[in-house]
DNA sequence: ATACTATTTTGTAATTATTACAATTTAGTT
DNA sequence: AACTAAATTGTAATAATTACAAAATAGTAT
């Protein structure tokens, strides 16, 4: 059942606890780019002893360790991914899903710009995604 | 003087206030990417009557039309640009600095990508500049 | 199994950036 | 000079995150 999160974790040579590996499982099974609040309101529910804090802590840690990746897109909160395969991320300002964009990128696994050493590459996308654009022909049509 | 940060406004249909006006020179005159305080902080030497509210509020107003640009890459803050070409920036985690990169990307003008309507594209870098590593390399020979 | 220690979790209290809002002022027009 | 919609201002809220100290726990050594 954990087994992979708790391999994720020892090869970081991480603690196993339950807030880790519950929010990696979360995470894994979640493809939506969720914010602080929505892993912790809902693992909350089966682990009422769970902090708001120890979310964060964890998150922070499993970050640094490159386990898991925040998304800074939205700017007004963190959202996070289970640090798969490089790829970009498209925000929709309406909705405010984030999707995946897998795309070719030849910047996507540069280690060095100007000069810089560089630990990570972002490519953002921002607009309307094609669900609301859908959403709002239809108000248009029928009004 | 401020005659092309006037047309800027006009072109946008947007009345010519002396704070859109300031917030203009000084984003074309700091090329640091300011954020929302070191911008308000300036100005309000010169302009004692200058609210932090007028600054979100004129930077909100000119973002929307365009003619700024706020980087969410810190995670922590907006960061302002003047949207002048496109162009990719490289966050320092060391220090906070936010460098301009100029590399060719094909995906930097997509309009469409997975069907969505794309209005913005963002590449993002973060690592350590040059200068840190320098500063870091020196104390550690020293030590 | 037990004891130990560094790490993690937890809850509360700050802090920081941003937004809401209502009153006043002002830009552009009549 | 008067008008009106829009912008500015200050204050009060809100939202996300961080600081911190006490309690609990994981992994290790005994």
């Amino acid at each position: 059942m954990y087994e992979k999160y708790v391999k994720l974790l020892k090869d970081h040579n991480l603690k196993i606890t339950s807030p880790r590996l519950e929010i990696l499982k979360y995470l894994d099974e979640h493809h939506t780019h969720p914010n602080v609040e929505a892993i912790y309101s809902s693992l909350k529910k089966k682990h009422p002893s769970l902090s708001r804090t120890t979310v964060y802590n964890s998150l922070e840690t499993m970050e640094k360790n490159r386990i898991v990746q925040s998304l800074t897109i939205s700017g007004s909160e963190h959202r996070y991914d289970l640090n798969k395969s490089l790829h970009h991320h498209f925000l929709c300002t309406r909705c405010g899903i984030i999707l995946d964009i897998d795309i070719a990128c030849p910047n996507m696994d540069k280690t060095l710009q100007g000069g810089h050493h560089v630990e990570e590459v972002h490519g953002y996308f921002k607009g309307i995604c094609k669900n609301c654009q859908k959403k709002e022909k239809g108000w248009r049509t029928n009004g």
